[in-house]
DNA sequence: GTTGAGCGTT
């Protein structure tokens, strides 16, 4: 496991999460703990993997015994280079029960009761504010999205994919969604958007339908050209030897050179 | 053999 030969989050009254974002999937706790144990003391070092696969995360968690070792760590190790990809590392924000974090630190009101003071805040996982102007929309990880699906499944298998959160949900995966939806009933009701009477091909049974009539010089395509015209002959295997049957095929798509030479 | 802007385990 990423533990010490102990099972179970150690103690981590005492200790300052790091996140170090961006590993490969490779990258194991052992790889990360003589990288962060070198700028103070590391208590732990976690890597979340995939229930099913066991596969990283893409992300790990250090636990460091002293807030100034963390915050050197993070102002050292943040931004190397590990295993051919530039780690990030930055204080944790939530707790293992998404407790608030500050700096590493768990930092929350426990009331003199004992009582279940873990009740997570209400208050959506979103992500601070800079990182939503930041973010750029690239392609949503496609581990989170895996993991997010399954995950949903196993639990709530009879909501299916429904409404996950009704506040948390993002707005364009939900968007998406619903206009793909909306999308399919309404074409179903006609074949065809521009309308009932579906577009034919031998409607417009004059050649003239197309623009260029110009096509290039058989010659075209110098660049493949090879000096040599073996390669070309290699790959194409006469295109006079196919047999009509084909030919059809090929005229109604795209009319074929040999077409205008008929002209 | 694979991915990637993402917050955690007995």
């Amino acid at each position: 496991m990423s533990h010490f030969g102990r099972s179970g989050p150690p103690d981590i009254r005492d200790t300052f999460s790091l996140l170090v974002l961006n590993i490969t999937f490779r990258t194991t706790a052992d790889d990360l703990f003589p990288l962060f144990d070198k700028y103070g003391k590391v208590v732990d070092v976690f890597i979340p993997r995939d229930r099913r696969t066991g596969e990283s995360r893409g992300f790990a968690f250090v636990r460091y015994k002293y807030p100034d070792e963390a915050q050197k760590a993070v102002e050292k190790l943040d931004g190397i280079t590990v295993d051919g990809r530039e780690i990030m590392v930055q204080f944790a924000k939530y707790g293992p029960n998404a407790e608030r974090i500050s700096k590493g630190r768990i930092v929350e009101f426990f009331p003199k009761s004992k009582g279940r003071s873990r009740s997570r805040s209400p208050r959506p996982r979103y992500r601070d504010d800079y990182r939503g102007r930041d973010h750029k929309r690239r392609s949503r990880s496609r581990s989170r999205d895996r993991y997010d699906r399954d995950r949903n499944r196993g639990r709530d298998r009879e909501h299916r994919r429904r409404s996950r959160s009704r506040s948390a949900s993002p707005d364009y995966d939900r968007g998406r969604y619903r206009g793909k939806l909306d999308e399919e009933p309404r074409r179903s009701r006609t074949r065809s958007p521009d309308g009932a009477s579906p577009v034919r091909r031998s409607l417009s049974p004059r050649r003239s339908a197309s623009p260029r009539r110009t096509p290039p010089s058989r010659d075209e395509s110098p660049a493949r050209h090879s000096p040599n015209g073996r390669d070309i002959d290699k790959r194409s295997p006469t295109p006079r030897s196919v047999s009509p049957d084909r030919r059809r095929h090929a005229d109604s798509r795209s009319p074929s050179p040999r077409n205008l030479e008929d002209d």
